[in-house]
DNA sequence: TAAATATGTTAGATAATCTAACGCAAATTT
DNA sequence: AAATTTGCGTTAGATTATCTAACATATTTA
């Protein structure tokens, strides 16, 4: 239970699948990777691959430049989100270490 | 509602990748290919391309090869458990034309 | 024993991907 | 307004990945 690599998020689809299924170019996805908004791994000989769940972020950072936003927005927006989960994480370990520690369920500081 | 190609079933995964994710050697998958076990389909330039649903039917076929069982009798096992399955999708078929018809729920022909 | 099975290996051809660089219009910053 | 950045297209040459076809071979199976 503590391996939830789903399908989604295995790197496996070469680059120009993920072109057909994006509509993008390849030079576009290579471009988004430069500006940092994804993340391929690589084969041994250098090859990206990327999970379904890059395409489906890829599809939302073309949207996005559709709508003339620029990359370096992109990416802060995606650095703000990223931090929010972290938060939100941090959150709930420390209630579980309250919960573990004194079986807390609802006091008067909780939220 | 009609279009349930989940990730599982997308057929996005090149050769080389299979062979990581099963240990079966490109050779291997190439053959039961032409014993015709599994069916990848193909890029216009005539690549493999596999779907995560095509890696595990790889590795059940690899449990039974390694059980002795030979690509001539599994291919048997698959088309028989294939209309299995089609026998009860047509059962379910019949089954709602006649709910269709008559609104019936069990009867003494049911089953 | 003749035929089929299940691979490994090799060779040459083609497809897919890579990096790096040049160019350029449009948008943004200074 | 001038300078810079953005977001690509395109090209070139190199490397990686995949393809088919064929030969070899040990092990079953008919």
């Amino acid at each position: 239970m503590a391996d939830e690599t789903t399908y989604k998020d295995k790197k496996v689809i070469t680059i120009g699948i993920v072109s057909e299924l994006t509509g993008l170019s390849e030079r576009q996805i290579r471009y988004y990777e430069e500006r940092k908004l994804i993340f391929p791994e690589r084969t041994p000989g250098g090859s990206r691959k990327y999970s379904f769940a890059d395409v489906e972020l890829l599809m939302e950072i073309a949207n996005k430049i559709e709508d003339g936003v620029q990359t370096h927005e992109i990416r802060k927006e995606m650095i703000r989100a990223q931090n929010n989960l972290n938060k939100e994480v941090k959150r709930k370990m420390i209630q579980g270490q309250l919960n573990a520690q004194f079986g807390i369920r609802n006091g008067p500081f909780s939220k």
